[in-house]
DNA sequence: CAAGCATGCTAAGTTTGTCAAGCACTCATT
DNA sequence: AATGAGTGCTTGACAAACTTAGCATGCTTG
């Protein structure tokens, strides 16, 4: 069986039923996208024989076709925000900052290391 | 200069640091993610020569690190809900401000100086 | 020192996303 | 009928994602 069938969310139905809605033909959603999107690959979204689209292509569909991005996302497979939302706890270190959880010891020595660095630059 | 150095949200060295901060090695998440991460691929995208990751491999390792999933797809570049992102103002931890605003090369530095304190220590 | 194991890394390989070119078909218009 | 333009689609090539195998170094412990 010619694998290009049935997928999990029919991201490709749904963007030919989008594209087919708005009445714009290949060519024109790639001018559309500036050329971001080319026509041959769009056909391949549509047709099923892409797995994995880089997001970027997905937001740039999403803004043509005025849909939800995360729509496309979610039917291509990527996961969005659980919207459980509620056991969202993931307390702690909510900082989205590199260096955390240190002992006060690596803290201090770090601090120290620091500032002898920013003395030597500049 | 080597390209591979500073990128945008600048994902491997976060990635590079939650790792350290879990004190996990390569393989032991390798392990983790049961074979869908390979170490090899992992270091490829600490050292930032991987561009474009998979959201999905993005979403097991924000699983594994217990950080936000988000927070990887935008340190990668890809486009997440614009999420107001209010201020960022960090809760707590006041001491530790000076660590809080670093350049890359200062976060790079300071984290290789803290894997070489943690190797003492064992 | 040697032997062993773990670590991070990289070179080479496979797979897949993406594009440029071009094919086959339809529908006008002359 | 013929030319031409517009359509969706496939193919071949290239780059980038991702894996497997293996190297080099560092630690242990005999």
């Amino acid at each position: 069986m010619t694998d290009t069938g049935t997928k999990n969310g029919n991201l490709g139905m749904y963007l030919k039923s989008q594209r087919s809605r708005l009445g714009y033909s290949l060519r024109q959603v790639e001018e559309l996208t500036e050329k971001e999107i080319s026509n041959a690959y769009l056909s391949q979204l549509e047709n099923g024989s892409i797995k994995n689209p880089s997001p970027n292509i997905l937001y740039t569909l999403s803004s043509v076709y005025d849909v939800d991005y995360e729509e496309l996302m979610r039917r291509t497979g990527y996961i969005v925000r659980s919207s459980d939302h509620s056991s969202d706890q993931k307390h702690g270190k909510a900082a989205t900052n590199a260096i955390e959880n240190l002992s006060s010891e690596e803290e201090a020595a770090l601090l120290e290391y620091l500032e002898m660095i920013r003395r030597r630059k500049r």
